[in-house]
DNA sequence: GCGAATGACTTGACGGTTCAAGTAAAGAGG
DNA sequence: CCTCTTTACTTGAACCGTCAAGTCATTCGC
């Protein structure tokens, strides 16, 4: 929008660039069809369901765990809804506060996430770990933090797996 | 699926993985974010444009399109439509051979590539190589190839800007 | 303690993506 | 050449995510 002459990218940042943009375009869609193939559901509904197993009770509130999924609040609900349909999930209102609502892992959902956590795992070991060295593994940690810092300085780290 | 005992991941590797799935969230978000805010366009459209300005002729057909952005020829088709509807490509089949159709950047399509490239290039600059050194620039750069290459061994590299 | 403001969702409509089916041109086989 | 297959799309329906509005608790100011 202004007119002073941007900087572009040289030959090395483009290489960088496309990289990046490989592994941003291709590493969720392997992982979904991954989960596709094998659980029939999507990335997004298995952090929703090993968000709760990972939790004492397993429960957590909307929010709470819309913010462990990096989700907004209405994708969650639909997708609760749609996981509740399924019977893997249930919701009720919190007792201590009527404003909030607990989603709560029922044992058919407890079951699906153990058929379903071994084969993704596998995955996500087959295309990130081992193809990288441990001292690679460190250096794209780094490079995703200060990434990541930039551009939410605040948030805390998402979860997963 | 199977009942062997799965290799969980283990401290460091759960942290590298945070980092990246962080990285993979959002800043593909905050790309989307900063095109809808100044241009009023998605990352894929702009992609869309950005591969048909940089190609001789501003030309290229559908289906090498679609491998230049990485997206399904449908997904192309129906994005085409709307760039289109907007005055910012026209299609039109080609003489060489019927079956396929070409894509072509208008004028009104060039000027807005203009417009919106500088912007976006630096958010990209300011997103993820201010943040970076030219050491941390090349480790990601490698660790991004082989995790690529992992995924998919065959493919060409995707473009972008 | 009562009304207003805030917080935590839920809902419905809309827009984009995918998936399955259709169309039309080019090449292959007899 | 005339069918059969393949290639290169296009289309429409279904599905998912976002955005704007709504609902219902709680809490804050007076």
């Amino acid at each position: 929008m202004s007119d002073v002459e941007p900087r572009w990218l040289d030959a090395e940042e483009q290489a960088t660039w496309m990289a990046l943009t490989g592994v941003l375009v291709r590493l969720p869609a392997a992982l979904d069809a991954q989960l596709q193939r094998d659980a029939g559901i999507s990335h997004f509904e298995y952090q929703v369901l090993a968000g709760l197993s990972m939790t004492p009770g397993r429960t957590l509130r909307m929010s709470e765990l819309a913010d462990f999924a990096v989700a907004s609040l209405s994708r969650l609900s639909h997708t609760v809804k749609r996981l509740e349909k399924q019977g893997w999930v249930r919701r009720r209102s919190d007792p201590a506060d009527g404003r909030c609502t607990l989603a709560i892992l029922t044992d058919t959902g407890w079951d699906k996430v153990v058929a379903t956590a071994p084969g993704h795992v596998a995955e996500v070991r087959r295309l990130v770990f081992e193809p990288l060295t441990k001292a690679q593994q460190r250096q794209l940690r780094e490079a995703g933090r200060r990434i990541h810092h930039t551009i939410s300085p605040d948030a805390a780290w998402p979860g997963d797996v």
